[in-house]
DNA sequence: AGAAGCGAGCAG
DNA sequence: TGCTCGCTTCTG
């Protein structure tokens, strides 16, 4: 061998590095990009994966590689979409890579698992404990020792006595069995003509083969996840190889759509989801890293998931807002699954009843095949909207619900059908003030009003998590019971719907209901067999359920969202009333929303009402183009966050004056924002807006490559930011 | 990320 | 003088 035959390997590393580094590959190594190796980082030796191969020319005195890590390396499109989305986030790429390598165990083969099931035969010696491990294995099937003893209340020891005295059989598998292999040709629903139209559409599409999308807009109730199960079926028959993606919103991931998956093609998808715990998510991410889960149902950072081939990407109620990833590496999981989709050569279905701005532009421009689905399945039609103003027909002081409403919901008790209250503010009151002193409580790291929630007897900081006992006396003043607690919450317009109809069952359905997902999911199903009579819900109870017996939507305050100066409140609170809406009425009976207003003339609310979208859609993409606003131009936020506020200051300034000059860019701020101050960290904010013209991402790679700051003082750079305010 | 290097501050 | 603490630099 010749030094001209030498090779280098460049290894990303998932931590904060500012690129690849180079390592000699050791004499009778092969390694290939996507593979998973060991490599020396400074005293120590690290996991990382090979971005790229090339010959060297020895002359860099190269370190070799450690050693190479077992199991399938990532293909070839992981690595180019975290390439394109570290420039694209403006992040550094070992950190993207970070987020695709939770999982890393799933490199090595599946551990295997001892599972024990009864025998048939009599073992050579009952006793009760015996007896009462083998009505546990009856009734669990096949489970482990420890499950076994559990159930059977008894110790591990009983287990596997009665292994020896051959009650019980002792089997391996592996404890990360494969997912079945889905089936194309189940039985799905009857189509009708439309919906049979658009999935024709979509087929085509799919069989056609490389990069497409798609905007699926229909009502709500218009049967679009059967429309894309078509499509979803067309990916399995034509592309035998490809992975099938379908984003949801957290929320929406529940058994009920899992359920619709495993009727429709025969096996469950695989599940990603926050709330998997660590062995759900090693056997997922091996399954699909490997290639052989088929179909992937997951949450938005699914999107970061191994896949090796995709066919098909679907991101259903594409205009959910938590489709935007907030915090830490922040991202637009609707965005990037069209990239994604791009890399790989998929096809790409946005699915909506209420399609955002961007996707619509998208569509106009000719970018997205628009197909449309007006028309709801059965019988079920969209409810009539109408609204109370609240000018005319307030609630009676300390209550929130006006006389019209009242009535309506009696109507709707009175002939055994279900009301939804509608209000997005958690907890019992959103202020609490001493009437003494006026003292307003507030949240020590925010200055933001401590949320009162009457259940636990606590008030509540919703941004940072920060509670404390409601006190009897003021604080403030000291005076005895003169705490008031101003405004509603669904706490209390529970309270409310309680006494106004104390035969009814009133339930709350909020995100921080006690009990967690389990009791959220009872809470539904109860919802659905029509056993709760009121239910009085925040924005979780707008996502996708199908309630029958439900006919009137009342909601508490239409207004909330459209105030403060929010350029995306408009379309948001639009968006909300119709799926609240849609909530009413899907069976045989017709369903009515009432809106409870201030301002019945507002666009959204008269846009709703009249039930024309598109006139509300010209009025609020007109205010965007005005402002070169997304869709029409683009957004980046930089939040400055540091532990005083005069390094905050500092820094918001310098950044302020090294901002590059470019036709098309405007720099807003530095402004204090909304919460000036977050877990005890002081924080400015700047806006940048540019023209659509303009590459965005590299002017502020530019930007931060020029600026000096402080490396106690965080800068987080957000491209496409989701709330600007 | 995580370790090493470096200088300021300070007890002994 | 030797040590800790906080901050910066470096890793190929």
């Amino acid at each position: 061998m010749t030094d001209a035959l030498k090779i280098r390997a460049a290894v990303q590393f998932p931590m904060p590095l500012p690129e690849a580094f180079d390592y000699a590959v050791p004499d009778g190594m092969e390694v290939r990009p996507g593979d998973h190796v060991h490599a020396p980082l400074g005293p120590r030796s690290a996991r990382g994966v090979v971005w790229s191969v090339a010959h060297d020319d020895g002359s860099r005195n190269l370190k070799p590689l450690d050693g190479l890590i077992g199991g399938a390396p990532l293909a070839e499109g992981n690595l180019a979409f975290i390439d394109w989305a570290s420039k694209y986030l403006v992040q550094l790429p070992g950190n993207v890579l970070r987020a695709m390598l939770r999982g890393e165990d799933a490199l090595r083969p599946s551990p295997v698992e001892t599972v024990y099931r009864p025998s048939g035969e009599e073992p050579t010696r009952l006793t009760e404990a015996r007896q009462r491990v083998l009505d546990a294995a009856d009734l669990l099937g096949e489970a482990s020792a420890a499950d076994l003893a559990r159930e059977a209340g008894v110790s591990s020891g009983v287990v596997s006595g009665l292994v020896k005295a051959g009650g019980l059989v002792a089997e391996e598998r592996p404890a990360d069995p494969p997912f079945a292999d889905p089936d194309p040709e189940g039985e799905g629903l009857a189509l009708t003509e439309l919906q049979a139209d658009a999935a024709a559409t979509l087929r085509r599409l799919v069989r056609a083969g490389g990069f497409q999308s798609a905007l699926l807009d229909g009502v709500t109730g218009s049967g679009k996840t059967e429309v894309y199960f078509e499509a979803i079926a067309e990916a399995l028959r034509t592309h035998s190889d490809g992975q099938i993606l379908v984003l949801l919103p957290e929320i929406a991931l529940t058994q009920a759509i899992m359920a619709r998956f495993k009727e429709r093609f025969g096996a469950e998808p695989a599940e990603w989801h926050s709330g998997l715990n660590p062995k759900q998510r090693r056997r997922v991410w091996r399954e699909i890293n490997e290639g052989r889960a088929r179909i992937v149902v997951g949450a938005r950072s699914a999107l970061f998931l191994p896949f090796r081939k995709l066919s098909l990407v679907v991101v259903d109620e594409e205009h959910d807002p938590t489709y935007k990833q907030g915090e830490g590496l922040t991202y637009q999981a609707r965005d990037l699954a069209v990239a994604r989709a791009k890399i790989d050569g998929a096809t790409v279905i946005l699915a909506s009843a209420t399609p955002s701005l961007e996707s619509l532009a998208n569509a106009r421009a000719g970018r997205y095949v628009h197909i449309r689905l007006p028309a709801r399945i059965g019988a079920a039609v969209l409810p009539d909207i109408s609204t109370i103003d609240l000018r005319e027909t307030p609630a009676e002081a300390g209550r929130w619900l006006s006389p019209p409403m009242v009535e309506a919901m009696a109507e709707t008790f009175e002939r055994g059908e279900q009301t939804l209250l509608y209000l997005n503010r958690r907890g019992y009151a959103p202020l609490v003030l001493c009437r003494a002193c006026g003292h307003r409580f507030q949240s020590p790291d925010t200055d933001t009003p401590l949320v009162e929630h009457r259940y636990t007897g606590r008030l509540v900081c919703h941004l940072t998590g920060f509670s404390m006992p409601k006190p009897d006396t003021c604080p403030d003043c000291g005076a005895k019971d003169s705490l008031t607690s101003v405004g509603p919450g669904v706490e209390r317009v529970a309270e409310e719907a309680k006494a106004l109809f104390p035969q009814a069952v009133v339930e709350i359905f909020s995100s921080d209901i006690s009990g967690g997902g389990e009791a959220l999911r009872d809470l539904i199903a109860r919802m659905e067999r029509s056993e709760i009579d009121i239910l009085v819900g925040t924005q979780i109870a707008a996502k996708g359920h199908n309630f029958p017996n439900l006919t009137l939507v009342g909601v508490v305050d239409a207004d909330l969202g459209l105030a403060g100066g929010d350029p995306r409140a408009g379309e948001r609170t639009y968006q909300t009333l119709v799926q609240v809406a849609g909530r009413a009425g899907r069976a045989d009976r017709k369903g009515r929303a009432i809106l409870q207003t201030h301002d019945p003339d507002h666009d959204a609310i008269a846009a709703l009402v009249a039930g024309d979208r598109d006139r509300f859609l010209d009025v609020e993409s007109q205010a965007r183009e005005m402002l070169g606003l997304p869709p029409y131009g683009r957004l980046a936020s930089i939040v400055v966050s540091a532990e005083s506020e005069d390094k905050v200051i500092a820094a918001a300034a310098e950044l302020a004056r090294t901002a590059p000059r470019a036709d098309g860019v405007e720099i807003w701020g530095p402004a204090e924002p909304r919460y000036g101050v977050l877990r005890g960290r002081w924080r400015r904010r700047l806006l940048v807006r540019a023209d659509k013209s303009v590459d965005i991402s590299a002017y502020l790679a530019s930007w931060k490559a020029r600026v000096k700051i402080p490396a106690s003082v965080r800068v987080v750079m957000d491209v496409d930011p989701y709330s600007f305010v």
